[in-house]
DNA sequence: CTTATGTTTCGTTATATAACGAAATGATAC
DNA sequence: GTATCATTTCGTTATATAACGAAACATAAG
């Protein structure tokens, strides 16, 4: 039971919720979701540690970055189910509209060379 | 977005998830609930608050008891879609089997009485 | 080797949550 | 009126969460 409570928990916060829209839009390494949400880094990293942690969320090395995207493997049930719902919920909300069009437009290499 | 983290938030708790659970047995009053899961009064109506404000329950006057049931109206998208995902997860789960029981056994007019 | 990206830990601060008991309040039953 | 069931508030305690900056560490690029 604490598993699915865990799943829930990690959704009862606004910057993960964002950070999940975000990541339908494409992978995003760390620096560009936190320069998009204003975050420091190791606030966001902790973020993105409880959405791994939870599965909704999978990481891949590319370099000297790491890319994040939405886990779309089969393997967690709860996972499964969720990411649909939430693809589909909130599609008019204006910070998550903004953060999206920031994904975009966003450029990794004059972002994070800051 | 803070609704649909409000909502998954109620659902981080693993006593409101077994409320849920037990809910999906009969409609119980709160001193069932209080009976079966062993917390102070106080603690559970401040359960009950947070699932109704959530709109996961609805709650009705019956004489001097207030039942508390499953929402199962489609006035809210959340509700309507996250309830049987719950119905159908942690099946085996000890904890929520043996509430479910205790359930189908409990006589409100005994245990409320003491 | 140096730089860039990211993770994790540490210490700190502030806020939120969960739980208790007690008390006041309201509605209903008897 | 009194007893019962429930809600809400208050004060208290303990724990969890979110955020920051700084530092230590690992990895990969150049």
């Amino acid at each position: 039971m604490r598993k699915l409570s865990k799943t829930f928990q990690a959704l009862s916060d606004t910057n993960r919720i964002r950070i999940l829209k975000m990541l339908e839009e494409r992978p995003l390494c760390v620096c560009e979701i936190t320069e998009i949400l204003k975050l420091a880094n190791s606030t966001v990293s902790k973020h993105l540690s409880i959405l791994r942690d939870a599965e909704f969320i999978l990481d891949e090395k590319d370099g000297k970055w790491v890319n994040y995207y939405l886990n779309d493997t089969k393997e967690n049930e709860y996972i499964t189910k969720l990411l649909p719902l939430i693809a589909d919920w909130i599609p008019n909300n204006k910070v998550v509209s903004d953060d999206r069009q920031k994904v975009k437009v966003v450029d990794r290499n004059i972002i994070c060379g800051t």
